[in-house]
DNA sequence: GGGTGTGAAGCCGTTCACAGCA
DNA sequence: TGCTGTGAACGGCTTCACACCC
């Protein structure tokens, strides 16, 4: 049932259909068996169109003029965006942020999960937190083949952050998530995301500063 | 000194400018008075041309061509992003998540900070939480009213998040940061930025089975 | 009419190519 | 020569406009 896949979904894309699946999920639940283009838009603060669109490009389109089909539509994103293997991910640095994601996310996906977390604190090194294991980072390699682990988070201080590259890229991890505040530069081959959260605040701060200085019409 | 701010900056050229200066900050503390567009670019994985091209958007020219002064582009790009007056931010929901925020960032910068949190659970409110004073949510107005706070950090669990919506308007907060799983939609006026973590998880974990699948040329 | 699917246009951000300058 | 600054080309994503279908 997976699409023959015609050619590559933009990043953009991608990342909406994350978002939708979400969404329709919890439409789902609530017993919603059809959806409107226009209303899974709103629920995303987007146009309808751009919904659409994104549809076609995955090739998924509706027989019924209904809108679409929940539980169809819920499938078919499973297809492109699941992989056929549960993806095994690691968490390195276990404190609060490690922690706090780890809860949010485990339970989640039935694809992904994460498996292992990495620290050098001795009173969590060999203890197992919210269940995950913690192991040392030095046996990072080793875990990693044993597990089958191919996804790193790093939420360590930012400052060791870029003494992780190269054991990640020693030890055979294919994606990283870093949300360190180091960008941290991969090789070609390795999916590699800067997710720092100082400057998304920046960011937002820069463009209230704005709206304060200028356009604040009445 | 504030540039006279020619027309609007693009987004993508505000995170850089956030990016550039940590990591000039950086090159500042080590001593490094000047620095080529290249170097800056390599540290960030882009090519150069961007680094040139981001600072031409925002009016910045160096004299000499041994590089950019550290220190005077520092200086440039604070006058860019930093507001005049300290903006102070709020978190609601001070679990892990909400904490490990707090701790990343506060100190970072001298024109942020997070000065007030909120939760509901009793052995929070009424607290100090690393020396951020800790309220009932339902205290949100007043206590932003008071200490004039602009942003809100939504670190909540996903569940509540919707239910934030309306008290947040309506305690006049300008600008919003939501990193839970729950789409937001804020009125026009309110700067809102979603950062889902799930999301980025799902988006690496899709190109990592892609690379797997199709193009892992040897 | 109200909704979907989609070619074509438009917009925005990145990259190319090159002029200018020490 | 090596770096910066920038018009112009390019490419990717979004939006428009409209055909089609219940």
């Amino acid at each position: 049932m997976t699409p023959p896949i015609t050619h590559p979904i933009p990043k953009k894309t991608i990342e909406r259909l994350s978002e939708y699946r979400r969404s329709l999920l919890s439409c789902h639940e609530q017993g919603i068996t059809h959806i409107f283009s226009h209303i899974l838009a709103g629920m995303h603060g987007i146009t309808a169109v751009q919904v659409r669109r994104d549809l076609m490009l995955i090739g998924f389109s509706s027989d019924t003029k209904k809108g679409y089909d929940v539980k169809v539509l819920i499938e078919f994103i499973n297809n492109i965006l699941d992989s056929r293997e549960v993806m095994n991910l690691a968490i390195i640095g276990m404190g609060r942020l490690g922690q706090a994601i780890t809860s949010y996310f485990n339970g989640k996906r039935r694809k992904m999960r994460i498996v292992a977390a990495f620290d050098v604190d001795p009173t969590k090194v060999g203890t197992a937190i919210d269940n995950i294991p913690c192991y040392h980072i030095d046996s990072l390699a080793e875990v990693v083949e044993q597990m089958d682990i191919s996804i790193a988070v790093i939420s360590s201080p930012t400052s060791v952050a870029p003494s992780l590259v190269v054991p990640i890229i020693n030890a055979g991890i294919k994606g990283v998530i870093n949300f360190t505040s180091a960008p941290l530069n991969f090789p070609q081959g390795i999916v590699a995301e800067n997710y720092d959260i100082t400057t998304v605040l920046e960011k937002v701060a820069y463009f209230v500063k704005e709206a304060d200085e200028n356009g604040d019409k009445s």
